[in-house]
DNA sequence: TTATAAAAATGACCTGAATCAATAAGGAGC
DNA sequence: GCTCCTTATTGATTCAGGTCATTTTTATAA
């Protein structure tokens, strides 16, 4: 098995603490300027087309993934030869966590679009968490919220109908958007109707039918994978969820 | 928040080190004997009764909690107050991985039966973390492996019918058992039909239906909550599973 | 033991979302 | 511009599994 062929873009910054992204892949978020600092880490930047594959199922694991830009989406083949898409991982998400655990890749993680990655070899994070108690604890933080992220998709899965769960992963992307600085109430579906069929547990003409209801209920106008939400409130409703006590209103978008 | 009563039991072990389980909790079977040297925490053990509550959802997480013996259901209740059951811990799991992110629990924990656990202070595993390379390994394997538990569990929702589904529910139970010295063919299902209708998001009807199905095509004979596997062949078959390469009818049980 | 309640099983019926089928709208290449 | 091909939308029909209703079984208490 060969490596991944990985291009170092010179003009890019490839080293962690000299990246100046706001995607804080390695949490760096937790601890500020002080974390920053330890972080001494050689990365390999890489730029991926759309629908080139990053890993596969199977693939030895040594190197830990962070998207820059883009989207990825990773999925899974049954036994049956069935596909689900497990997550779509977005700038500043990482690829990989679930990987550790046995030393090969379980996922296959294809791009979505044009999409720029970090490639952290794991034995330098294994160094880090041994020297660095705050990074340690950053990293810990991820893979736990990792954890978390699952069990709450998997209450979605549970307990949502079709309306709902649409309302939930557009809702889910807005929060996202905001987190990073972006709009909440613009934004881009970088997957296909079909990636977000599978990956909600939908058919596709079920996808198409309710983003057409959506539309109709001014929740949000949506035109091919340009997104722009007109009524927050009733999209948190719509997905059966309670908007943040904070007051949209007030803010920048 | 008062923090639950823990009783301790002097004629159990309180040290990690010296607990002869074979449940593992903390990855010792990774690196053996050399690991349980280095495993000097405290624990205090605690018995629970069935339908007793051993975490609510929110309360501040400074505890990990190891389950020796029973059964636990972790459960999160939705904004619109609907129950999904997560997992269900057996013996050698671990409550609160996903509670490291936060600093708090966001599951409730409930005794499925008489149960025991061990309680781990949060910071006695931080100082393990620290001053072992051997335990933050384990520890790590042990959060990616949680990771790894929860996107196959997306994975089956997805791409499983109910009667699937069932039976990759008891699938997963027999090689659990396996994995730990016990009957693969044999043994009981600590939870109530409802209990596993919610955590396959199927109805209690469907069921017990599936149940009579499995039973009346000769995979299993079920009785209340005695399960014994006929054919264990076809029950991977019904859950659309191959059976594992090594031959059962070659070992033991 | 019997009374009462809770859990499980079974049947009849209904519905949300899948499937099948047919258009419609973009995007890529020429 | 036009053609070809993929993606998305909309409608008609079907069905897996949910809901409601009833019965049976098991557990608990007196």
């Amino acid at each position: 098995m060969t490596r991944p062929n990985i291009v170092n873009f010179p003009d890019r910054p490839n080293r962690c603490a000299e990246c100046t992204k706001v995607c804080q892949c390695l949490g760096l978020n937790v601890e500020g300027g002080s974390l920053r600092t330890t972080l001494d880490i050689d990365v390999q930047t890489r730029v991926l087309h759309k629908n080139e594959k990053l890993v596969n199922d199977g693939d030895r694991f040594h190197t830990l993934y962070a998207v820059r830009s883009g989207a990825i989406k990773t999925c899974k083949t049954t036994e049956t030869g069935e596909e689900q898409i497990i997550d779509f991982c977005l700038p500043g998400d990482l690829i990989g966590l679930d990987a550790i655990h046995s030393g090969r890749f379980n996922c296959h993680a294809v791009a979505l679009d044009t999409t720029s990655i970090c490639a952290l070899d794991f034995r330098d994070i294994e160094r880090l968490l041994e020297s660095s108690s705050a990074f340690r604890k950053a990293f810990f933080q991820r893979m736990s919220a990792g954890i978390q992220r699952n069990e709450n998709f998997v209450v979605t899965l549970g307990t949502r109908d079709a309306y709902q769960r649409l309302a939930a992963f557009l809702v889910t992307l807005a929060e996202y958007h905001a987190d990073h600085g972006c709009s909440r109430l613009e934004f881009v579906l970088p997957m296909s109707r079909s990636d977000i069929a599978d990956y909600l547990n939908l058919a596709v003409e079920t996808v198409s039918r309710l983003f057409s209801r959506l539309q109709s209920e001014s929740c949000v106008q949506v035109k091919r994978s340009a997104v722009r939400v007109m009524n927050l409130d009733s999209l948190y409703n719509a997905a059966g969820m309670h908007p943040p006590r904070t007051s949209y209103s007030a803010r920048m978008q």
